[in-house]
DNA sequence: CCCTTATCTGAACAATGTACAGATACTAGA
DNA sequence: TCTAGTATCTGTACATTGTTCAGATAAGGG
């Protein structure tokens, strides 16, 4: 009541936040390529200048949303995970296949913004915030393959290799399913290979 | 000397293929983003309309682009492939292996050009021409691993899921790669974990 | 209440993709 | 060889884009 009145029709308030969002809708939708500064400018209802008060440009913007889709898939993964807990063998096989589902579902689900999170955009500044995200939803992928190997559902052999090979498998069957060169129902076979690979017995 | 003689001031004669080796010089250079059918025009001599005769938009340029990169990573592929012939096994793990290290080399060479291969760009004509350049280098792949079961150094029971496998553990670790999200030399180890997951001894 | 600072506007510029009418060169048929 | 017709390219034009910058407007602290 006090901060947001009537400021609406010159200070904006919070307009970094609107101009993500509403970026958000437009790639959603249409992707990048098409997405227009002055169009995300005009359906805020603001000049297209006030942008680059935020932002020094298109390019910036993009990257600022891409991060933020990659905080969207750690939250809807684990959203997913919740549900799936426990230390025993069955829960962290689950864990395991849910982590990859998720992550193929959230990309066909949302293939722009699969398309925008590993474009040259997201390249910049994938130091700092990028590592952390990324860590979030590793840590987990390398809790379950403890818990596989301590239950003693995997071959503790391929330990070592078993998350480069789990996040390769499955981030590449993703991106080459969105790219249009593997089908739908190949990422289902790609999983129950890499579980037979890795010699977790169901 | 009866064809291409003073054609070059008002009809160029290789126009289409003029625009796509020069479309192809520009991606090399600052990537898909920044190409503009104006320079390639200006470069090329002709007018910025002239495109249109042979493509109807920027997109058709670059999906004509993409898949010619298609060919030419394969040709790429044959060409270091063809040192390593015989039916031996050791021969089999090498060409497996320089399978997969050509493809990372291009796509690691000329990022650009792989992020144009997987882009939205080529997805559209993706049906015949494409088909059939993919299945080259699958063709190969396919008669590497039936060479590996042959002699006995891979773990037959994992046969069928091998092809699936392997392609997506490469083109997966070459794209997180090429986005930044992987360091280079994790291809290797990841390469090193398929030989261990699909059992190839060495 | 004023003055500094953050925030946004407005006009402007160059570059881009694309459309279309017309000019120019090539080619086949007489 | 001449002539029509067709393929190929030019020139101009238009709407849209990213980006810049000087100035208007609001917010907040002294």
């Amino acid at each position: 009541m006090t901060t947001a009145r009537i400021r609406d029709q010159y200070h904006h308030g919070d307009l970094e936040v609107a101009l993500i969002s509403t970026a958000r809708k437009f790639v959603k939708k249409n992707g990048l390529e098409s997405l227009s500064l002055r169009q995300i400018a005009h359906e805020i209802g603001v000049s297209p200048s006030a942008a680059y008060h935020y932002f020094p440009d298109r390019n910036s913007l993009l990257a600022a949303l891409g991060f933020s889709l990659f905080e969207e898939l750690a939250d809807y993964q684990d959203r997913a995970l919740s549900k799936v807990s426990g230390k025993s063998a069955k829960a962290a096989r689950d864990r395991f296949r849910t982590l990859g589902r998720t992550y193929f579902e959230w990309a066909i689900g949302e293939p722009h913004f699969f398309n925008l999170m590993f474009s040259d955009f997201c390249l910049i500044e994938s130091s700092l915030e990028q590592e952390r995200e990324k860590n979030r939803a590793y840590q987990t992928l390398i809790r379950c393959l403890d818990d596989l190997v301590e239950t003693g559902s995997m071959n503790k052999q391929l330990r070592g290799s078993a998350e480069l090979l789990s996040w390769s498998v499955v981030h590449g069957t993703t991106s080459l399913i969105v790219s249009g060169h593997l089908d739908r129902d190949d990422f289902e076979k790609a999983l129950d290979g890499l579980d037979l690979a890795l010699g977790i017995r169901k």
